[in-house]
DNA sequence: GGAGCAATCTTATCAATGTCAAGATACTTG
DNA sequence: CAAGTATCTTGACATTGATAAGATTGCTCC
């Protein structure tokens, strides 16, 4: 019988298979969200045993962390679109709205890029990378924004400041924690609290240099 | 022999097991992290058998969703006294820090509070209405910093933004990917970010209302 | 071109976990 | 005190991450 030869065939050496894993981990991540993705799931998938993934991947977490990382990178590319195509001053709220659109588009994704599931142990080095990387896109807005260089504190504290209004607002929205989280859309999101921030602004004291 | 006679008395009946389990879940979420947190580690730690948790609460859900109830409910707590306390204008500044204070006091259940695992099927409703009442406590420190009605679209989009800005920086924090996330002070935190929406601010075209 | 080696994939298996079903025990109420 | 109900246990099952050992394929080196 020839049948264990055909199934060897199409299951033995499928190729580049650690892409292939991470596309499918990807598309069932938006499915069945950043908890419930299982190495099992995705192997089924692409059509491998169960343990196929550990030949590519040291374990689960190394394969969730390339695919946050993917995430980031994708980000920072958005970011860097964003503030290329930026028409005028306003190129922080083109990018806070290149941000929120990524995210919306990519709501399990980046619940994984930002989840409790990488500490400091369970860290990876691309993960990392990219992180800072998309971060450091987004700390050469600010400085283009001010007027200033990027290493400077002014730009450092601004970048914190960005990210963590955009980050937040972002959170809430894909969290579903904010009325109209479906149906707005992501310029009514970002204008709305930007005008927020400046009724706050405006009835604060004036934060001490 | 007594011996199954005197196990019956230790294990059964223990009392108010649920208020049990939920401090003793309380305590391993911090331990071990809001993805690690398992119902037999939890039931283990009270010392009942692991399916006992099923008679008091309907899953696993369930549990970490009153947790994470709890959490908002000891943070719109935490929220209520900075804005009572609060000296002279910046009662914003003092809630900030206050949230802050909460969240780095708790990191794993405000990982929990805000985590992926309760989505609109798995929602409890112990959780929405703590989350809400939070928010509003939150609404009810920005209506008096802008004085103006709670209900006013002013208010409503300042919330958002502060809260928004809040949770954002929170999040960075809590996850470790400020520089200095373990070292710092509450108060650098949130007087270097408010530093950075000044700068921001004053560098951007003013939004149009 | 073939032997051997390394990379790749599979099957078998284990431990941990969430969950259900059925039975044992304790409290409560008539 | 008897019966019922609330509470807890044991036993079991499916799912999942992970390891070990074996099978298969492609590559290299003579």
């Amino acid at each position: 019988m020839a049948k264990p030869a055909k199934r060897a065939r199409d299951t033995y050496h499928v190729g580049n298979l650690a892409p292939q894993l991470l596309a499918a981990a990807r598309a069932l991540l938006e499915e069945v969200g950043p908890t419930k993705l299982s190495l099992r799931a995705v192997s089924e998938r692409v059509g491998v045993s169960a343990t196929a993934a550990y030949h590519h991947f040291q374990n689960r977490n190394e394969l969730i962390g390339q695919l946050a990382a993917q995430g980031f990178a994708e980000l920072a590319g958005a970011l860097q679109r964003a503030y290329s195509n930026g028409s005028g001053l306003d190129k922080l709220r083109a990018g806070s709205l290149a941000y929120l659109h990524f995210a919306r588009s990519n709501p399990a994704l980046y619940q994984l890029m930002f989840g409790p599931e990488f500490t400091e142990q369970t860290m990876i080095p691309a993960l990392q990378r990219e992180r800072l990387a998309a971060f450091g896109e987004l700390k050469r807005m600010v400085a283009d924004t001010l007027g200033q260089e990027l290493d400077s504190a002014e730009v450092r504290k601004a970048s914190v400041a960005a990210w963590s209004y955009t980050h937040g607002l972002t959170s809430l929205v894909i969290h579903g924690l904010l009325p109209g989280s479906a149906e707005y859309s992501d310029e009514r999101f970002v204008d709305r609290t930007l005008q927020g921030f400046a009724a706050l602004a405006a009835s604060c004291s004036p934060p001490a240099q």
